[in-house]
DNA sequence: TGACAATATCCGCTTATGCGGATATACGGT
DNA sequence: ACCGTATATCCGCATAAGCGGATATTGTCA
């Protein structure tokens, strides 16, 4: 049970959840567009990301300096259907849209040679 | 998108997810019957109430001395589905089963006169 | 009215946890 | 090998949060 709850508590904290629906919304993303999704700095985003990982919700792959993260597919059809059940609700929310509008917009700026 | 967060903090506690747990299946039980079934001190679970209460997800009745407790009817759509996953998934888990076995004898060996 | 029981709240303590800036580490390019 | 960039980790700080025993409050009964 404590397991369970332990799974829940990625989730209950706005930052970590904003990034799990960023990634469910989007696949994959590198650090640097869930950086300019999220207009927060590099080290509260990496710390999440490194909890994320830590408790089962993400996995990361670096491509040279560049660290991509996406939804684990071992997540457990528990967490998977409470993830989707949050990105149904969240979809239409004007703090999920600001995310992704962030996102857009990081990524229209980007000089494409320095891309992710 | 906090109050999504903060609707699940409830949950990544185990205390408290016993405790909605236990609801769910039970419909209401009185103070003493979660005291019985959780085996944890009255303080205890008289806080992890109080907090369930506050952040939306049981409802309390006073019957003289007794104090019942249920999920609220305004349960959100969003975290009713969430904790009919949880439900599911805890059903068949040793845990759910020795919280409803404590709450079977508890039950049991309550004299019928002091009966909440 | 006083005693008793049920419950809510408080208290001191301890642990957990998030923050952003600073820094350590790793990678790629020259 | 050095420099620049990306990322992970650390640090000091501050706040959050859980615990069980003690206590305050409420309701009931005689």
């Amino acid at each position: 049970m404590k397991e369970i709850a332990d799974g829940l508590k990625a989730l209950s904290e706005e930052v970590r959840l904003r990034l799990l629906l960023l990634l469910h919304s989007q696949g994959e993303l590198c650090v640097c567009d869930l950086i300019g999704a999220l207009n927060l700095p590099q080290s509260t985003i990496s710390r999440h990301l490194s909890y994320l990982k830590n408790s089962g919700w993400v996995e990361g792959s670096r491509r040279g300096v560049w660290m991509h993260y996406r939804l684990t597919p071992q997540l457990s059809p528990l967490m998977r259907e409470i993830l989707d059940a949050l990105a149904r609700e969240a979809a239409n929310r004007p703090e999920t849209k600001r995310d992704a509008g962030n996102l857009a917009l990081y990524r229209q700026n980007k000089q494409s040679d320095e891309a992710c």
